[in-house]
RNA sequence: GCGCUUGUGGCUCAAUUGGAUAGAGCAUCAGACUUCGGAUCUGAGGGUUAGAGGUUCGAGUCCUCUCAGGCGUACCA
């Protein structure tokens, strides 16, 4: 339910009505529920256009206004102030249609866009890390929500598998003499004893330089190597991503390697756009209005990430024919993204009506505010955290003696891993994130678990009542009309956060939804006696459509729920 | 130095992109239980939105300066 394109639509008719010429302005959520359930704040902005009081302005508008559909009352308020109630027959049979529907009333997109979400892109020299886990999951909550509301979702995940430590690492591969599947558990450890073997032994090192070249050339032996290695390192990649419950898989990676043969061209169509400088011996572009340019080969004649990094943009753009393409990277790289935009529209690798974005986050810190570390100062692995989190969810879980061990370990895998994703999706991706145990695992407060709750209890009600539900939904009180207006903000919520790429809208919505249905449900009991058949069954389809918007909401953030807790 | 970015109750975060009296949670204090699962709900105190100017009907949000922090800053990604 397009809910504020509808209300919208009917400000405009007014202004036809109304003769008033300009554009309305979108109406906004009341930010009371005293001021009714939406605002229109349209008047003071025209008051100086039209040389009018805005009261008088907000008069006419309001006397032009339909109260006979959406809206069943409109008052000016302030200094001219439109405030709007919706109308509580329509309300309940729009949350009706929702509840019996699939997708609760929510639109497939009628023009689809064709978009490229770049996410996790971990590196294959090392084991995936926490600096890894932001961009994983805000990434994936990104492609589950445009894929839900019906764009075509390419999801790429551009691995780090070129470069010179590969040559080192094959080589000591190579070594071991072992195929890999040993020695390779801890990628930090081989990259620490093969480094140790690079800094001790002459010929080893030697050979490993020699490996680089070898593989760029394309030597068969080293590239089977290589291959092996990355098999491997993607498998530890993969595991995490099971662990996560992220959708990406083999088919969505396009490595740095893939690329390697399109860097030369990338030079070529740059040096024929005439953009191409060469400076200290490195060819570079200078960017108008900056100081530092971007180098795309080096003086010895290697590439760099930028060269790569244009090379992916024409792929995404031309093979692809993306018309979006949003990379869920650090926000620290927001410099080299920014240039790089520039040197690909310049230079023509993307033509000017693709969006490019830069989907920054901020970083990732312990409680006292500091870059999240182990105790001894090294970095966190992944699927540590993550295996640390399942171990503190099963803390969690009461009653413990009526589950079977194995639903104990279903549950905390559940509850844990959304817990953590939960936590970081919850806050504003740009800000840096303070990774909290306590707050995380709580059912307090904004958090999965709080959630989880309120899912489970409204199943649990449906258990005990355990009979077909049918009939209407009556709006009876100001608890109820709240409830129903926050349920079908829905789809323009999940719009919102499309747009912007940020998850937080999202969890910001389902909490608020739920608190206001923990309030209705203390309130307005259901399957207790004294409730009339009407208002049971109204009340349960209210219950109903709140738990499938959660799930429906937890689902596009990657968080299962589970039926009790 | 230059550039980007952040600054909101003790703490962690919001604020519908310029709208009404800046909202939540934690913590503190006070209430509601023979519970449709109290892992809940109700209420109270706590704010000059870092500071100073400016723009306008209206500013946490936009502009300028100051202060404080973070990050980036030519051949790593």
């Amino acid at each position: 339910m397009k809910l504020k394109s509808h209300i919208n639509h009917v400000i405009k008719d007014a202004f036809v009505k109304a003769g008033i010429e300009h554009e309305p302005m979108s109406v906004s959520e009341a930010t009371k529920p005293e001021f009714g359930d939406y605002q229109f704040n349209g008047a003071m902005a025209l008051s100086k256009q039209l040389k009018k009081n805005p009261r008088e302005i907000a008069q006419s508008i309001l006397d032009a206004l339909d109260l006979t559909g959406i809206l069943a009352k409109a008052e000016i308020a302030g200094p001219g102030f439109i405030n709007l109630w919706l109308n509580p027959l329509w309300i309940a049979t729009q949350c009706q249609t929702a509840v019996h529907d699939a997708r609760l009333g929510i639109e497939v997109r009628e023009n689809p866009m064709k978009v490229v979400v770049d996410y996790s892109g971990p590196n294959m020299a090392k084991q995936m890390h926490v600096g890894h886990l932001r961009s994983t999951i805000i990434g994936d909550t990104l492609a589950n929500l445009l894929s839900f509301l019906g764009d075509e979702v390419i999801r790429q995940n551009h691995i780090g598998d070129w470069g010179t430590q590969f040559g080192m690492l094959i080589a000591y591969l190579e070594m071991k003499d072992e195929d890999g599947s040993v020695s390779l558990k801890d990628l930090e450890q081989f990259y620490k004893d093969a480094k140790a073997e690079f800094d001790a032994n002459a010929d080893f090192a030697d050979k490993a330089r020699e490996y680089v070249v070898k593989i760029q050339s394309g030597d068969a032996h080293c590239l089977q190597l290589w291959q092996k290695f990355i098999d491997i390192s993607l498998g530890h990649c993969e595991e995490v991503y099971d662990k996560l419950g992220v959708n990406l898989t083999r088919e969505d990676v396009r490595a740095e390697s893939f690329y390697n043969d399109a860097l030369p061209k990338v030079i070529e169509v740059l040096d024929t756009k005439g953009v191409l400088t060469q400076s200290d011996g490195a060819q570079c572009v200078f960017l108008e209005g900056d100081e530092i340019p971007v180098i795309v080969q080096k003086g010895d004649g290697g590439y760099l990430y930028a060269t790569t990094d244009l090379a992916a943009l024409w792929y995404r753009a031309e093979v692809l024919g993306a018309k979006r393409i949003s990379y869920v990277v650090d926000a620290r790289q927001g410099g080299h993204f920014k240039q790089v935009f520039r040197v690909a529209k310049e230079a023509g690798f993307v033509s000017e009506d693709v969006k490019l974005e830069h989907i920054a986050f901020g970083t990732m810190m312990d409680k006292g505010g500091k870059p999240f570390k182990t105790r001894d100062g090294g970095t966190v692995k992944l699927i540590d955290l993550l295996d640390e989190a399942v171990v503190k969810a099963r803390e969690t879980i009461n009653n413990k003696e009526e589950y079977s061990e194995e639903e104990i370990e279903v549950l905390a895998k559940i509850i844990g891993i959304g817990a953590v994703k939960y936590a970081d999706l919850a806050i504003n991706r740009e800000s840096n994130y303070i990774f909290n145990w306590d707050k995380m695992l709580s059912f307090e407060g904004n958090t999965s678990l709080y959630m989880q709750y309120a899912y489970a209890r409204i199943q649990s009600i449906f258990r005990k009542h355990n009979a077909p539900i049918e009939g209407d939904i009556i709006i009876g009180d100001a608890l109820e009309h709240r409830l129903a207006t926050m349920l079908l903000r829905f789809e323009d919520v999940l719009e919102r956060a499309a747009v912007d790429a940020s998850p937080n809208q999202i969890t910001t919505y389902l909490y608020e939804m739920v608190t206001l249905f923990m309030r209705f449900y203390e309130q307005n009991p259901m399957l207790k006696e004294g409730v009339d058949e009407k208002t049971k069954m109204s009340r349960l389809q209210l219950a109903d459509l709140t738990a499938k918007t959660i799930k429906q909401g937890l689902d596009i953030l990657g968080i299962k729920v589970v039926d009790k807790l």
